[in-house]
DNA sequence: CTCTAGGTAGAGCAATCATTCTACCTTGTC
DNA sequence: GACAAGGTAGAATGATTGCTCTACCTAGAG
């Protein structure tokens, strides 16, 4: 991906998030991506290759912003990742879950679809694994799927809210750890201490 | 609202719940509401208002669907209400919730917008009266949320972890039970065993 | 200096869209 | 039987769409 084409994708990402998929028309996306239609057509042959290039410029500069640099103690991770959804969608999704918002714009587009799904449960294995909680992806996906979902809605009450559910989570499992049958862990079960997160 | 406004109300619900919103033309429109287009036009002047009269017949739908004759218990009720949005994401909304679908269609409409509030809000509230939960609103809708935005990706695991979530949620609540600041309730406390809802 | 790869600007095209309009049919009421 | 209200069918319209194409510009290599 050389200069130009980040430059697109970039512009295209913002123009999708800002306008969502249907309202902008081709000449609206160049002139986000800033540059001439030919040479947006060049690399990205049709709109819903478009769609595609926005989506997957955004899944990495999600997945950056979420899990870089974490904190080493489990709880700690998942009371950060929290907050920065939190931040995330203050800044960069007031309208929410783009992937979301892409499938929803276009049910029947099976690209998509895939691309939502691989999105969703990379986000919930790699999640898994920062908070310790191997063989708990869907629970933490569901508490951070409501959190995108219900944040345009209640606004910071929904962080609070994926914060004590979270710690309710842990305290859960705590009693009744399970171990890791989706990502091939090696069966180990992590235990610490729930106290750290707290509402 | 009488027969014909009706069936025209509830063919508009399921073109955009089949084929979302961005696809369907007002031509396809007619046909799922199978009545002409001058007719069409007389109750409904815009296909926007074709839009809004559609979420409104399914917003009654949806709410009839999950909270008529619950059980009395309100943790078995709480455990009811999940089973039945598992259902209605199988039978109904297998891409998932039309209000956000609407929004994300056209998120700078704010009538859209409005709308999915209100929705969102009053699931909140009845879902806390009927779990009898009070205070706890924002925690019950975002895991229905997540639910419901899991569900498609998921599947029936998104139920189990909803429900798990849900279990978790009451344990926590029944050690830090709350008043209801929210709905103007007199400030009475509800506490009952959790034991009843389980995974 | 010439050539080429890859950029810009923007006109043109066939298709599709939401909306309006014309012409006719059905049904219950006086 | 005349009438009005409200239905049907579908053509017409003007705007907009995604996409293609022509014509030109520019920088670096030879």
């Amino acid at each position: 991906m050389n200069e130009i084409q980040t430059r697109i994708a970039a512009g295209l990402e913002r123009a999708f998030a800002t306008h969502g998929f249907s309202a902008p028309n081709v000449d609206r996306l160049r002139e986000a991506a800033q540059v001439s239609l030919r040479t947006l057509y060049r690399y990205y042959p049709s709109r819903d290759d478009m769609v595609l290039a926005a989506l997957e410029f955004r899944h990495e500069r999600y997945m950056s912003r979420i899990f870089s640099d974490l904190p080493a103690l489990s709880q700690d991770a998942l009371c950060e990742v929290i907050r920065r959804i939190g931040h995330w969608m203050e800044s960069e999704a007031a309208h929410g879950c783009l992937f979301h918002s892409a499938v929803a714009a276009a049910p029947e587009n099976p690209a998509l679809k895939q691309l939502l799904r691989r999105h969703k449960l990379e986000f919930a294995r790699r999640l898994a694994g920062a908070a310790g909680l191997p063989g708990y992806e869907t629970e933490l996906l569901l508490i951070c799927e409501g959190l995108m979902q219900s944040w345009p809605i209640c606004g910071d009450k929904a962080c609070d809210s994926a914060m004590r559910l979270a710690a309710a989570l842990l305290v859960h499992a705590d009693g009744t750890a399970r171990g890791n049958a989706d990502t091939g862990g090696n069966g180990t079960v992590v235990r610490q201490p729930t106290e750290r997160i707290t509402p």
